[in-house]
DNA sequence: CACTACTTCGATAATGGTTGTCAATCCAGC
DNA sequence: GCTGGATTGACAACCATTATCGAAGTAGTG
C-alpha cells in the first residue's frame, strides 16, 4: 500500500499508451500481443505487472469475465460503472447516484463496513446485435 | 439449451444438500473436500458438472471473486444481489428494484440487447470487523 | 428379466490465464 | 565509472476449471 518507489520505464509506458488510446476493454494478453505487433519489445509478464500496478493506482479499471478473463481499461478518474458489449468489447461508462446511495444505505442497514461494490451491465450492442 | 432430461443421482443430491444447509458461499473445491470428510464418495468433475447444471436452472447464485474462484451458493428463486462479507463470506441477499429499473433504463438508451447485470456489494461484516 | 439407448460418473489429462522465479539489465545518484 | 535497488523477460509453476473417455448406472420396453 505504501506506494513504494515506481520508475516510469519505457515498458510501463508503452502500456499506459496503448490503453489510453482505445476506448474498449482489452485483456492482457490482447495488450500484449498489440504491443507486440507493434514492435514494442515487452513480455508478457510486464504487462500483467504494469496493469496490475495501474490497477492499485486506480488508473485503470478491471472487469472480471464470465470466463475468469481480466479486461483492463484507462478510465477517466471518478467513481462510475460499465455497460459492456459482449460482442466487441466497447464499453460505455455509466453513472448511477442512485446506486450508490443505494448501496451504502443497504451495507448500513446491515452492518457492513469497508465497503465496495462492483455494478457491471453486459449486453449486445446495437451493432452487433445484427 | 433446450433442458436434455435431467436424472436426479446421488451425487447431485449430495451437492445441492451440502449446498442448502449452508448459508454462505463455497467454491467447488470446497464443497468437494466437504463432500468427500463426509464419506460422500463423489468427483470433482461431477460437482463441477453439478453445479453448473443447478447455475444454468437458476438454483444457485454465482459469484466471482476478485482472485477469479467461482462461489456457489444456493439461493431462493428469483433475481435479487448479494451483500458479502469478505471475512467469513456471510451473504445477505438484498433486492434492489430501483436498481434493476435503472440497469434496464440505462442499456435501452445505449440501444443494448439481451441484456443482464450484476451488482455485488462486498464488505466487512459487524462480528468480523472488530 | 434381458436388451438397449442414454445419461452420468470419475480418474486423469489437458487448458489457459495468471503469477512466481531469478539471472540479466537498467537507471539514479554518488 | 560504480553501486544498489528497481525492473525486466523468458520460462516454469500454479491452480481452478474443462475436456476426454471408458465404465457404470438407469429408465423404458417387450
Amino acid at each position: 500500500m505504501t506506494q513504494t518507489t515506481r520508475r516510469p520505464t519505457r515498458q510501463r509506458r508503452a502500456v499506459a499508451e496503448a490503453l489510453a488510446t482505445s476506448p474498449e476493454f482489452h485483456s492482457a494478453q490482447q495488450l500484449h500481443a498489440h504491443l507486440q505487433r507493434e514492435g514494442t519489445k515487452i513480455g508478457l509478464a510486464t504487462v500483467y505487472r504494469a496493469l496490475q500496478a495501474m490497477s492499485d493506482d486506480g488508473d485503470v479499471d478491471v472487469v472480471r469475465t464470465d470466463d475468469g478473463e481480466s479486461l483492463y481499461r484507462s478510465c477517466s478518474t471518478g467513481h462510475h460503472h460499465h455497460l459492456v458489449c459482449r460482442g466487441c468489447g466497447r464499453a460505455v461508462e455509466i453513472e448511477g447516484p442512485a446506486v450508490e446511495r443505494w448501496a451504502t444505505r443497504v451495507s448500513d442497514e446491515h452492518g457492513f463496513v469497508d465497503v465496495e461494490h462492483t455494478v457491471e451491465i453486459f449486453g449486445t450492442c446495437q451493432d452487433c446485435a445484427d
